[in-house]
DNA sequence: CTGCATCCCGTAGCCACTACGGGATCAAGC
DNA sequence: GCTTGATCCCGTAGTGGCTACGGGATGCAG
């Protein structure tokens, strides 16, 4: 064996990725990372691959989209099955619940917003956010 | 006894707060709702301050308040104790989160709209999606 | 070869519910 | 009074996406 034969620790692609090492595992153990080879200690041995894999979850993590979809995503995404349809579909579906998430907490905003704002303001007898919190929508 | 010592069943303030049955039962496990009289056969008999206090919870719940922030809104709420100053404080802490939940929220959706868009648009070779989520941020 | 960093694994906790299941009780009709 | 069907009882477990904990085994540098 001339070197290339060690492979990353578990600490090394989870830094490299910028992922907890334990999210690392919990990946392995839902089946989103494949399992490494490991050490004769029983260590885990990853190949650049296993980084990549990480780097892309990570990536569609950050953009919300949920674990199901990074698996759909990531099958998708294999050499020789690159359907950008399917995968288009599942980044509209996404961005739909993304945009109605969105809408909802512009509406929040606003009530508390404004809620809040008229408690600094004049001098109201009562509190207008426990009001708020009495009276129905 | 003249009559008014009956009290609502749990499905009946479930109903009129228009919250799951279950979530109620959730509530006084977690002592959110105060535990309500029974009949003799054990089943809960509310009276309509519960109902009011449950209609209370509903509000701030649907306003994103969690369930720490509620129990600390009622405590302000009860009588003698209303303090606008703490009650503010505790509403503008929530705005604040709900604002970086919505500026997080509408990066997401520039992301993933320009994304997707880029993908139904130019007969581009490879799929936009797949790309950005191999690509570092 | 010693010492310390790292890694092993399983389990439990977080939030705010929701679902399930087998039995008890309630209210209304006859 | 009795039957029937709706409602309610309680405890437990599951959801999503991690994160934390603990006690022991390994890896590697000096």
């Amino acid at each position: 064996m001339a070197k290339g034969a060690r492979g990353l620790s578990i600490g090394q692609i989870a830094a490299a990725a910028g992922i907890n090492l334990e999210t690392v595992r919990y990946y392995e153990r839902i089946g989103l990372m494949p399992p490494p080879a490991r050490t004769e200690g029983g260590h885990r041995a990853y190949d650049p691959a296993h980084v990549r894999r990480l780097a892309f979850i990570r990536q569609a993590r950050a953009l919300g989209f949920g674990i199901e979809d990074i698996r759909t995503l990531l099958a998708l995404a294999a050499p020789g099955h690159r359907s950008c349809g399917e995968v288009r579909d599942v980044a509209a579906a996404h961005l739909a619940e993304v945009r109605a998430k969105l809408a909802r907490l512009a509406r929040l905003e606003r009530i508390l917003s404004d809620t809040v704002e008229r408690c600094s303001g004049a001098p109201t007898p009562a509190c207008p956010v426990l009001d708020m919190l009495d009276a129905p929508m």
